[in-house]
RNA sequence: GGGAGCUUAGCUCAGCUGGUUUAGAGCAUCUGCCUUACAAGCAGAGGGUCGGGGGUUCGAGCCCCUCAGCUCCCACCA
């Protein structure tokens, strides 16, 4: 195999497998008798583009899916993507803006077409993304959001809520984005810490000045507030009943400055004494513990803000412009009229939008919410009882604080990009719900015994639900759109086999907004939990730990780093180190060293492919020695492998490969049974190393799916349609040799010690030595050893007679290397007496604990006996080291 | 303001119910080597008073207390 270049270049061969992958239709599922092992992608945004999370996500579900699907089960990844209602909104109305397109201009109807055109130009590209990565999704099943199948889900689960009472509609005071103009719910509210200002306003009492006349004389109090621009909205000035300082306001009114409109003062315990003045001013309309308290006291609600965010008509200044112009505004047109005391820095959080960013308005308003409390119930127990597990389990605890707490949903979004809410608003009042408009006329007529209505009596509601809405019916709806209320009878339905899925991958950012909405969903509509379990990925941050974002641009481009690097090579750099909930610092040397480890394997491929094999050549014993090892460790390995995949600890599985296979096999295994220069190998030792070559392979397919396919291919023939993605994982061994094992050990320390001693005196590798040994040396490993270190002959000695050795100590057992004058006696020495003088001292502690009546009787006996081994070794080796100075001396 | 977690080699992390010689790995570093699979490699080597302090125990990286630093989540203090 000379044609084969040193070099491993992945590009042509990633290409070539996958495309025989779809043409094989290898990633494709159908239920059969096989048990199922089925996993739903967490849907990227339709129209969004691959970053690292997608990476790292979307790696870590690949080996899971194709590991489970080499363990012999029916692997099922589905993928898809979200509509993603408000982002691609935002999207497509920024890109009609561009061509000087208006939002509000268009009917909308057409601006869902702008919507489709842009989904269908822009979607998938993700998707086509997560090919190169070598995702083994079963594509024939891709799923979208707002498919019709999937449409039609979405809406049933909304009837059947609202059936059930679930769902109602109300005015509430709502998180607002004035960008995108919707209401948001309260995940998607980010709060985060602002550099702001506290300003002191003046608000003089009504009547003072009748009973004062002069001006200066006026009687006033001091409000702090943050937001000075919404003082036109106020309707009241709150203080506590218990501030002696106010006493004197108690059924006073005051004049709210610059709009002199004149506010009750009320009392209510709420308000804290010791923040700014103790004097709050309360704003119903603007701020959601003013809006309680404008409910508790019957306060007006003067809703000043249009929902741009500029001000509206009620606040009768200012009006039309900017909230955050206002804000400066209004700080200088009070200075200037004497009505602000003072400004102060000061620091508060304030809510953005996670989509837009824009700073979030509370703001009352008529939404649709869902009641949640009924209906996290058994989502609750599913993760407190473990039927879901969450890896790592730390989360359960946030999970249960958040469920325990949850707040009714606000599913309504002032979106047109989205499943529109199937109620139809009758013409004399009162509203239906249905899943389609002929069925709402239906209800209609009966409702208002009026049969003369037509469908353009009925007017639908405006709105369209939160993506979340439909993504919590994920896993139940890529199976079969027919929930809610509509259980399917056919046990071969895809759902029925299928669900519940087994694991779900995901970022913890979305644990509240999606993953546990889906526990809710699938207690609710699929009869129970939809994924066993949940293994929840970390951030990918850059170097310096910062999160990886498109504003800071320090995100490499994924599929930029699959050209440089291979795409095994990008996959080993994202989980060489990701721990389940742990931040990945991700850094290109990482992906590099995955380039070097594909180079690694393609090179010990053409070593092997470079051998002859011929049956005239009888077997070696270092090479039966060398099987016999790597078999067993093999079989320790799959044990520790698996064990690793159990608790999803697949940075440790890899890297367990990862050394099994450079350290091991490559450094250990193909050195021993290399063959002598010029000669041809084995009959016995080709076919083994074929084999263990190939269960290799198998091993680390998960992982690296394309140049194991490629060299898999390479190593045998193989018809058309095999491959090695459906190939089963190599057999669990039950049992270990750990005699083998201890005897290669033992092999492999001792050439390592001859390996130094060349070294240091400068010996040629090909210079063969002779070896005496003192003690235990097991055949196999004097086998290895003779091959490895070149030694020509093994002499068992009972005791040294020769002085000019070096020696060294392997456990308890002894080796000396004649060298003659090479061996320098004063060096020699000075080796021995820090060997000596360290195996004193840890015999003096060994001593010390054993000397301790209390360690000895408290202790477990196996401890002790332990501490008693530890104690003859050292004596033993104490006496030899001894006795090899005197020598030395003689 | 509440809650959770983290702090072990230059970097990233293991270290399971306290006991396996003097605490491990990968990468990086240093020293030799182009040794006929691989310099994207081979052979060797160095590097840590386990964040500080105190305690429990025959025995602590691991348990308890305390201090310091970092991170995340939740929350309506203007």
């Amino acid at each position: 195999m000379s044609t084969l270049a040193a070099v491993y270049s992945p590009t042509e061969i990633e290409e070539k497998w996958y495309a025989y992958w779809m043409k094989h239709r290898l990633f494709h599922s159908e239920p059969d008798e096989r048990e199922p092992y089925a996993m739903v992608i967490p849907p990227p945004n339709v129209t969004g583009v691959l970053h690292m999370g997608h990476m790292l996500n979307n790696t870590i579900q690949d080996v899971l899916v194709r590991r489970a699907r080499m363990l012999g089960k029916n692997a099922c990844w589905v993928p898809g993507t979200d509509h993603a209602s408000i982002a691609t909104e935002a999207k497509v109305v920024e890109k009609l803006a561009r061509e000087g397109i208006k939002k509000t201009d268009l009917s909308r109807e057409a601006f869902l077409e702008h919507a489709w055109e842009w989904t269908r130009r822009h979607g998938g590209i993700i998707l086509e993304q997560l090919k190169r990565l070598g995702a083994s999704c079963d594509w024939e099943r891709t799923s979208f959001t707002m498919s019709e199948g999937y449409s039609r889900s979405v809406i049933r689960v909304f009837v059947d809520l609202y059936n059930q009472g679930k769902i109602y509609r109300g005015v509430r005071m709502v998180n607002w984005d004035p960008q995108a103009q919707t209401a948001l719910s309260d995940e998607e509210v980010i709060h985060r810490e602002q550099q702001g200002k506290l300003y002191y306003l003046k608000y003089y009492v009504s009547d003072s000045a009748a009973t004062a006349g002069a001006e200066a004389a006026r009687d006033y109090v001091v409000v702090a507030t943050t937001r000075p621009e919404t003082i036109f909205g106020d309707t009241a000035v709150c203080v506590n009943p218990s501030d002696e300082r106010y006493k004197r306001l108690k059924g006073k009114k005051l004049i709210v400055p610059l709009i002199n409109r004149e506010v009750p003062v009320i009392e209510d315990a709420y308000v804290d004494p010791e923040f700014g003045t103790g004097c709050l001013k309360v704003t119903p309309a603007h701020d959601i513990n003013d809006y309680m308290l404008g409910e508790k006291y019957g306060l007006e609600v003067i809703d000043i803000f249009n929902d741009n965010g500029t001000l509206s008509e009620k606040a009768q200044l200012y009006v039309g412009q900017d909230r955050f112009e206002v804000r400066r505004q209004v700080e200088v047109d009070l200075a200037a009229a004497g009505l602000l005391e003072k400004v102060e820095d000061y620091v508060n959080k304030v809510g953005f939008s996670e989509r837009t960013n824009a700073a979030i308005e509370p703001k009352l308003s008529m939404q649709w919410f869902v009641r949640m409390s009924e209906l996290a119930e058994p989502a609750l127990a599913a993760v407190m009882d473990d039927d879901v597990l969450l890896f790592p389990p730390k989360f359960k605890n946030t999970y249960r604080y958040w469920m325990e707490n949850i707040k009714d949903w606000c599913i309504s979004r002032q979106l047109w990009w989205g499943h529109r809410i199937p109620a139809w608003y009758l013409p004399q009042g009162g509203l239906v719900v249905a899943e389609t408009a002929e069925e709402a006329l239906t209800v209609a007529k009966e409702k208002t015994k009026n049969q003369q209505l037509t469908l353009s009596d009925l007017r639908q509601d405006e709105d369209c639900l939160d993506t979340w809405f439909s993504s919590w019916l994920w896993p139940i709806s890529v199976f079969d759109a027919n929930v809610a209320g509509h259980p399917e009878a056919d046990p071969s339905n895809d759902l029925q086999y299928y669900y519940p899925t087994a694991d779900l991958v995901t970022a913890p950012e979305i644990l509240f907004f999606w993953v546990a909405r889906m526990i809710i969903a699938g207690y609710e509509w699929a009869g129970g939990y939809p994924f066993k379990n949940v293994y929840l990925t970390g951030i990918v941050r850059d170097k310096q730990g910062r999160k990886m974002s498109k504003q800071l641009g320090n995100s490499p481009d994924p599929i930029a780093l699959i050209e440089k690097y291979g795409a095994d090579g990008v996959r080993l750099g994202m989980l060489l180190t990701s721990p389940a909930g742990n931040d990945l610092p991700f850094d290109e040397s990482l992906c590099e060293q995955g380039r070097n480890f594909c180079n690694k394997i393609w090179n010990s491929f053409r070593l092997i492919k470079g051998w002859e094999a011929s049956d005239a050549e009888p077997q070696p014993e270092h090479a039966r020695v060398a099987v016999e090892w790597f078999r067993e460790l093999v079989g320790k390995t799959l044990l520790s492998v698996a064990d690793d995949f159990d608790k999803y600890r697949l940075s440790e599985a890899l890297m367990e490969l990862y050394k099994l296979y450079w350290d091991e096999f490559s450094g250990w295994y193909l050195e021993a049974i290399k063959p002598q220069q010029g000669r041809a190998m084995d009959q016995k030792t080709y076919r083994a190393t074929i084999s263990i070559f190939d269960a290799m392979l198998r091993l680390l397919h998960p992982f690296m799916p394309f140049i194991t396919e490629e060299l898999w291919q390479n190593l045998a023939a193989r018809k058309d349609g095999e491959s090695i993605m459906v190939s089963l994982q190599p057999f669990v061994a039950q049992e270990v040799d750990e005699s083998v094992l201890d005897n290669f050990e033992q092999a492999k320390q001792v050439v390592t010690n001859i390996r130094s001693v060349r070294k240091e005196k400068n010996i040629p590798s090909k210079e063969p030595l002779t070896l005496l040994v003192r003690g235990a040396f097991s055949p196999a490993a004097e086998a290895i050893a003779c091959r490895l270190a070149n030694i020509s002959q093994v002499v068992s000695v009972e005791e040294n007679t020769d002085a000019l050795c070096a020696s060294f100590l392997v456990k308890t057992t002894e080796f000396y290397l004649p060298l003659g004058s090479l061996v320098n006696v004063a060096e020699e020495r000075k080796k021995l007496e820090a060997d000596l003088a360290y195996f004193k001292k840890f015999l003096g502690s060994v001593l010390a604990k054993l000397g301790n009546e209390k360690f000895v009787s408290s202790a477990p006996e196996n401890i002790v006996a332990l501490e008693r081994k530890k104690q003859r070794d050292a004596e033993a080796k104490v006496a030899s080291l001894e006795e090899q100075l005197k020598k030395l001396k003689a």
